[in-house]
DNA sequence: TATTGTTATACTCTATAACTATA
DNA sequence: TATAGTTATAGAGTATAACAATA
């Protein structure tokens, strides 16, 4: 009946999604008190890093590249426009809401990178830098895997569902 | 003035903390609708998950195992109770809160996992089981690394909070 | 008619602090 | 005096459906 905590905890830790879990608490929590410190929350932060390396977005894309619903979304829209770290540009698709950082959200943007680049630098040296560069490289990849796998099924799914579509 | 569209999303990829929660939300979307077919949370999965696989946990193991804040844990404890999923457990120390997975919670954990390992294995199949393993593991030592660099951070802070200490 | 985003709503989780019981 | 867990409470995210505006 009995098998040993060890090995109990080893089949825990295979688990896919609860190891992203809590390996995305402990970096977080790395990482957390700099967003703190400027009163963003980590959506909005990854809504303004998403916005940095990019010229503008519209929601759609900011959606799913950032994991937030579209509700959040208009949220974090209205409460980082207010504090002058996004604007609305405008779009050929009136539909679209469409959105860049100002010049306000990029300074607080590289001041946080700035800030938590020695923690980054402790991380990455603890770690190895080419470890972590793999590990980055396979959740990537792994993502695209699942991603697809989900579609897949939708596809079936649909087909199911409404037989003549073709 | 301008990057590639290619470029930036690299960079953004690169971000961990990002980079682990979007893997996770895509496979999580694929195994999710298991979870969802018996009327389970995934806070609720991972706390049976983590009792399937040991004799019983105190509520202060299960938090850090399943990244659940306490008052969260005493919602979920009530409810599984209730469906009789799990049960307390008497233990020594009386302040804790012990609980084991019952027969009840063990078919349910089991035919979950039997239900969702199709997908599983379609996964592994099309990541590759071994790269898969590999991934695994390096969440799990970032992980522990990640929580040590925190550790030691909070060690800097009591000395400089309470420096009559030693 | 389909798509984009907003609003509305209910529920759950997150996070902190205050409290109770036990050690 | 410290620890374990519960309760209380405020806030934010999750998720769906219904809606308005635009294509």
């Amino acid at each position: 009946m009995h098998q040993t905590p060890e090995r109990d905890l080893r089949k825990f830790e295979k688990s896919l999604p609860i190891a992203l879990l809590r390996t995305r608490e402990a970096t977080t929590r790395l990482f957390k008190p700099f967003i703190d410190l400027h009163d963003l929350t980590m959506p909005q932060w990854r809504v303004l890093r998403a916005l940095a390396e990019a010229d503008a977005l519209d929601a759609r894309t900011l959606s799913e590249r950032c994991v937030i619903l579209p509700p959040s979304l208009t949220r974090i829209f209205r409460a980082m426009t207010l504090r002058g770290l996004i604007r609305q540009v405008e779009c050929a698709d009136a539909r679209r809401h469409m959105v860049a950082i100002t010049d306000t959200g990029r300074a607080l943007f590289e001041q946080v990178l700035q800030e938590s680049e020695p923690d980054y630098t402790r991380l990455a040296a603890a770690f190895g830098p080419e470890r972590l560069d793999m590990l980055l490289d396979l959740l990537n990849e792994l993502r695209d895997t699942a991603q697809g796998l989900v579609d897949q099924s939708q596809q079936q799914d649909t087909r199911k569902v409404m037989p003549g579509r073709r």
